[in-house]
This record gives structure tokens, sequence and C-alpha cells, in this order.
DNA sequence: GAATCTTTATATTTACAAAGAAAGAAATAA
DNA sequence: TTATTTCTTTCTTTGTAAATATAAAGATTC
């Protein structure tokens, strides 16, 4: 990964997929099975990617080309993991409220 | 699953096909894929499936069909368990060492 | 005769690449 | 400057290779 995100604020697909030694084809398909991935497009179509769309390019690529999971399989996995998320979320707001209620007492 | 693990010693393909729901053709292609997929056969030359047998069945079955694996991916996933489990041997072994080290002191 | 074997052929799915059109960028001429 | 040409990049759609799974064939065994 040759990307210095501090660099741009923006890398369109090109750079992209020479960054993670891909073909751009394999960004665009990826983007098709991956909700999470969601560049924004300029008005003539043109993909730019931010830090965050580079992130979550960074985790598919992991999953996909490092830790062996099918498209599928990384698909479920990235749904679980922000489940996971979502409840640690919950549960430290119910923390929150549980201090609040023992200040109470 | 089916198969009530204390009920037999052995079972045979079919058995074990129809108790994961998969072909028969299936359970052979993965022996040919996983190593540690390792049938006992008789002098004729039929599979016998004893109860590790099903184990790394089920293993490899949740592996592929539930946690979204490649077969590539499934099997690096258990080399690296099975490495684990060595590490933790050794660092017993060292452990049991210390322990006598100690006494001797 | 039903189930299994091995080997080989075939189907299906998955993952990716190629093709041709369109847009963008850069170099050159009017 | 501003057209014009040329080269590069990106686009979508479609094609294809590789991976995975299964079926078929013919022989053998339960």
């Amino acid at each position: 990964m040759k990307i210095n995100l501090k660099e741009k604020l923006f890398y369109n697909i090109g750079e992209v997929a020479e960054a993670f030694n891909v073909n751009p084809s394999l960004i665009r398909y990826w983007e098709k099975e991956f909700e999470i991935l969601n560049p924004k497009k300029t008005l003539k179509g043109t993909r730019k990617y931010n830090s965050v769309d580079i992130n979550n390019l960074k985790l598919i690529y992991n999953l996909l080309k490092n830790r062996g999971f099918t498209i599928e399989g990384a698909k479920e996995k990235i749904k679980s993991e922000s489940k996971k998320i979502e409840i640690v979320e919950k549960l430290e707001k119910i923390k929150a409220q549980l201090i609040l209620i023992e200040k109470e007492i």
C-alpha cells in the first residue's frame, strides 16, 4: 500500500488499484458486492475515493486476499462485526445511564 | 447433523453425506483437499469414518459452509490453528520445567 | 441390486479481465 | 489564446478463467 492518506483528499480508481496492486475492474467489482464500498462520483461518473473508502478497501482486501474469505463470507464477517460494534455502543450507553442513576442514589 | 456419535464406532460415506446433507462426491473431494481428513479404509477400500473424522468434517463444513472461507482459506485456518495448539503445548512443557527448577532451588 | 470405489467429464459459481465507448489531460498547430 | 489531435484513464457491459461441486461410467464389493 503506497497511498499516503494525508497527501490528498481524494484518489481515483487508477491510483487506488495501483496501491493495492489489483486491477481497477476488481475495485469496481467489489463495489457491486460490498455495500460499505461507496465512493463518491463526480457529475461525470468518475469515482473519488476518500480515506474512509480506502479503509473499507483495506478491510475487504484483507478478508479476501489475506484471510481467505469468500466474498459472501467477507460480507457476513463485515455485517457481524458492525453488529458487535452496535452492541458495544448500546452497552456503553446503558453504562452511562447506570452511572447517572448511581449518582442520584 | 443427524449422526449420533455414540451410536456406532464407524460410519460409511453414504451415512456421513446424508448427515451433512451433501453429496458423497463432495466428501471425497474434501478428502483430496484437506490433509486432516483421513478416514481409515477397509482392505477393499471402503471408507470408514470414526468420531475424529466426523469432527474434522464438522470443522471443514463449518469453515466452508457457515463461516464463508474458501478452501484455501480454510486450509490456512486449520494450519494456523494447529500451530497455535503446538505453541501452547510447548509453553506448557516449559512451564513444567520451570516448576521443576523452582523446586530445586 | 444397492452402495461404494476411482477416474474423468461436466455443471455451477465465483472472481476477475477484456472490449469498446466516453471523458480527461496533455501536446501541438492555427 | 483556442482549436485539434493524441494519448491515457475511466466507464459499463459482457466475456472468461479458475475454483468449487457434482455427475457419469465402469468396475467392485456389501
